[in-house]
DNA sequence: CAAGTGACAATAA
DNA sequence: TTTATTGCCACTT
């Protein structure tokens, strides 16, 4: 069922230790797909910002969502920042510091 | 049922 | 480096 594949979505993303960020693709590819729109589709079905950290998932550039539905990438930004992840110049996360390392 | 759209990303040129 | 193409698949019209 997709409903399955969105809830394995949540489980990773609330998976992801504070601190860290991770892409689409790489939720993607540990649910055993290479589509990182469902990954997308699923955070975006999910209405409830308070139970899953949407945030914490970026663009494999490390740029933010550009629709998010919380007050737009600034809002995403800020949080970010609260969590302790740095952003380079472009409002970006510095992967290389920040991209979650999977066990 | 078909076509269009989308919180994406790799590859090609 | 930037733009274009293609893949992927759920959801909407």
């Amino acid at each position: 069922m997709t409903k399955d594949f969105f809830n394995r979505v949540y489980e990773v993303v609330q998976r992801i230790p504070l601190g860290k960020v991770a892409t689409y693709r790489l939720v993607a590819d540990i649910l055993d797909t290479r589509d990182a729109r469902r990954v997308g589709h699923a955070l975006h079905a999910n209405p409830d910002g308070s139970r899953t950290p949407c945030h914490r998932v970026v663009f494999s550039d490390g740029r933010l969502a550009p629709g998010y539905a919380f007050g737009g990438p600034n809002e995403q930004h800020r949080r970010l920042e609260l969590e302790g992840i740095s952003f380079s110049s472009d409002d970006k996360v510095d992967l290389s510091l920040h991209l979650w390392h999977p066990d």
